[in-house]
DNA sequence: CGTCTGACGCACC
DNA sequence: GGGTGCGCCAGAC
């Protein structure tokens, strides 16, 4: 069984340009929706072998910016925008709307009953 | 091996 | 509406 830890890029690597994902949610695509902390450990170990992992497009769950606290916040929230994200301005900091750009995993081609935003 | 840590999330004030 | 506190668990040391 391959680790958390490669589940999470693997995850990551899945999601759409110019859509975002919670910690939470890779948590829980990942298998353990109790580890979202590790998420974020996790990206922020990767390495130059994991690179292409879209790690920018991993919010929290108020759709802040975590990243500030390792002094990437700029460069992710550049890096969003590049993509076309909207990222909005509140008191916190920037912000964006999860309701509109959170990337929800559409299952209607399995159960026709598809994710709605 | 045991401990410490934190790119989080959520239940509760 | 927001601020605080604490449980969580895979990795790093």
């Amino acid at each position: 069984m391959q680790s958390f830890r490669q589940r999470v890029i693997e995850v990551v690597r899945s999601v759409p340009h110019g859509k975002v994902v919670t910690y939470g949610q890779v948590a829980l695509l990942a298998g353990n929706p109790r580890a979202a902390r590790q998420v974020g450990a996790v990206l922020h170990g990767l390495g130059d072998a994991e690179d292409d992992v879209p790690w920018h497009r991993v919010i929290n769950a108020s759709g802040g910016i975590s990243t500030y606290k390792v002094g990437a916040g700029e460069l992710q929230v550049a890096l969003l925008r590049s993509e076309g994200v909207e990222v909005g301005r509140s008191d916190a900091g920037p912000v964006v709307s999860l309701r509109r750009w959170q990337w929800l995993v559409d299952l209607d081609e399995s159960s026709g009953e598809p994710t709605r935003p």
